[in-house]
DNA sequence: TGGGTTTATGTTATCGGTAACAGAACGTGC
DNA sequence: GCACGTTCTGTTACCGATAACATAAACCCA
């Protein structure tokens, strides 16, 4: 390997004058930073992050801890945190927990010890322990997508409180009385948000003695299956289901397929997330669209504003809006 | 920060002593063991991979250079990556070039100044440079999904030719005989080889003379949609478009939606990769379906055994095998 | 011409770990 | 009682870079 060393032999210099002309800090002269430069040209030197990083203390990397990057909402989002990142010259290591809080503790020692100069993190439902390691190491973060409820931190995020709100008034005003809810875990607030909305909705349609319709399972096409199904066994049953997210929309249709219901003409179907690579195609389902890459972008750039600046500032929880976008998968219920 | 002389100042002992622990390494006494694990739990102390890094020569870090992580064949193909990673516990640091080869050296080269120990990449159509500046570093890597000709280095990819083949076969069978390709950049192997397939089935079937119905663009929606637009002109039109990757289907729907043609009693529509999140509803496009995951698993175990074994090994050119799933967008052509 | 600044470069110490070597205490066998 | 191996711990040097300080020549003005 090419080091420092060796250029400044090739040029007949110490390493500190090669470190000047790399930087391009202190005084050289024009003759001697032609020689450092051809030198470097010959040797094909590249320096090396690592000794840089543990002098300065900054890797110029920051660590992405999401749940699972193959569901579309944080694949997009995901983007939206390298580009961000790239802009501003830092990197970003991914890690996926799949909503386990060991996975993300590992993850999290993990990157501590990398030395990330800051850390986004979706958390799963027990984060506090993380947050309390990383706030004793005094360890920049930035939660995505998710309250931490109790923990007054940055957090950027949807409104998923007034989302579900909009989703279930447009039932409503569709016509429908009998909306149950597939929520996600009970212990993510995306998920208890977005229960929160939909109760809100029903209640400011005099309807609150129809909001015990709601069923928390957990942010996948399973939970979102045996929701469904929960739902259906309701008496009288539910004419619309309102999913929490794209893979409980996936699940519920599913279920709703199998037990021989068509969407909307028997039951309509509602859901958080949109599927992106299909709305190419016939796109089907009523959404609620969050703006995925945003949030990724902004969550990046809060997260290196704190990294510039000096003091920890105080914590800013960035709630973006939502946008509604009615497709065919809502209709007026079936007459009867 | 906590520093491994921060522990050895409170256990009372020599930084090497703390360091023995850690690793394990040497001969410690039960005593001394127990009052360094003391004092590293007293202080919360996590070691610095950084010094270690540098001592070592090794970060167990690898680079993921990808064209555009939102693409969902890329998506999964990361998760499988990550996972591999992990499980040996690495991390890896993703990039996205969308198809630049500027792009893709400054990210090579941001990330051997990271000193990562080795690479996976999916090559542009300007890759020669990277891998130049790579072996000439000997730095490992593992192409993903793409060859580069003329150069022998590992690759781990699909039978591009052979899945176009079946594709185009299952047309053929269908009773098509005009089948425009719409294939991707003729500068990408993945591209130009799934061209090569559609031309084989084509001369297999005595109908080389028909084979010059093959438009190269881009894999993106918009090279999709101008390069339907472009075999719609063709004459006699086509009764079938093969698409050479999903984006690419996604613009030529559009495109055929546009012209006032339906899938498939107008014409046919098939497509290499497929729609992940689409097939929770109605999987409509009959594809060709590459196994991303195992890609991604599969090259970085790869990576990782390259990594580990001392010499270079041979070359190796890894081609999984890929799956075609009829569904509705392929029928046989309307009569006349 | 001499003292002070500006310009240009080198030396030393350091970041936080670990390898290599050194040395002390102890046990064991003759 | 002594040589030798085993066990345990410490010291020094080093990984590849940079900050801080040191030094020396060139330049400038009184």
């Amino acid at each position: 390997m090419v080091t420092i060393a060796d250029v400044a032999k090739r040029a007949g210099v110490s390493k500190m004058t090669v470190s000047r002309v790399i930087n391009g800090s202190g005084y050289i002269s024009q003759e001697t930073r032609e020689r450092v430069e051809k030198a470097i040209q010959e040797l094909d030197y590249v320096p090396n992050s690592l000794a840089r990083s543990l002098r300065f203390k900054r890797t110029r990397t920051i660590g992405l801890i999401l749940t699972d990057i193959t569901n579309p909402f944080f694949t997009t989002l995901a983007r939206g945190v390298e580009d961000a990142a790239s802009e501003h010259g830092f990197s970003v290591i991914f890690c996926n927990t799949d909503e386990s809080a060991e996975e993300e503790s590992r993850y999290v020692n993990v990157l501590t010890q990398k030395q990330v100069d800051g850390l986004l993190l979706v958390p799963t439902a027990r984060t506090p322990e993380s947050i309390t390691f990383l706030e004793n190491r005094n360890l920049p973060f930035v939660l995505l997508d998710r309250r931490v409820p109790d923990f007054r931190v940055d957090v950027v995020r949807c409104d998923s409180e007034q989302g579900a709100h909009d989703l279930v008034y447009h039932l409503l005003s569709l016509g429908h009385q009998r909306i149950a809810a597939l929520g996600g875990s009970m212990h993510i607030t995306s998920s208890t948000d977005r229960i929160a909305g939909y109760r809100r909705a029903l209640r400011e349609a005099g309807l609150e003695h129809e909001a015990h319709r709601a069923v928390f399972s957990s942010f996948t096409i399973e939970g979102g299956f045996s929701a469904a199904n929960k739902a259906l066994t309701m008496q009288p049953p539910p004419t619309a289901l309102f999913a929490a997210n794209n893979f409980i929309a996936i699940g519920a249709f599913r279920a709703l397929r199998e037990a021989g219901l068509r969407v909307p003409q028997d039951i309509s179907l509602v859901s958080f997330d949109d599927l992106p690579m299909s709305v190419g195609f016939d796109p089907f389902l009523t959404i609620i669209e969050q703006p995925a890459y945003e949030m990724g972008h902004r969550a990046t750039q809060l997260l290196l504003e704190r990294l510039s600046q000096d003091g920890p500032g105080e914590p800013q929880d960035i709630i973006l809006p939502v946008n509604l976008i009615v497709r065919v998968s809502s209709a007026p219920p079936a007459a009867g």
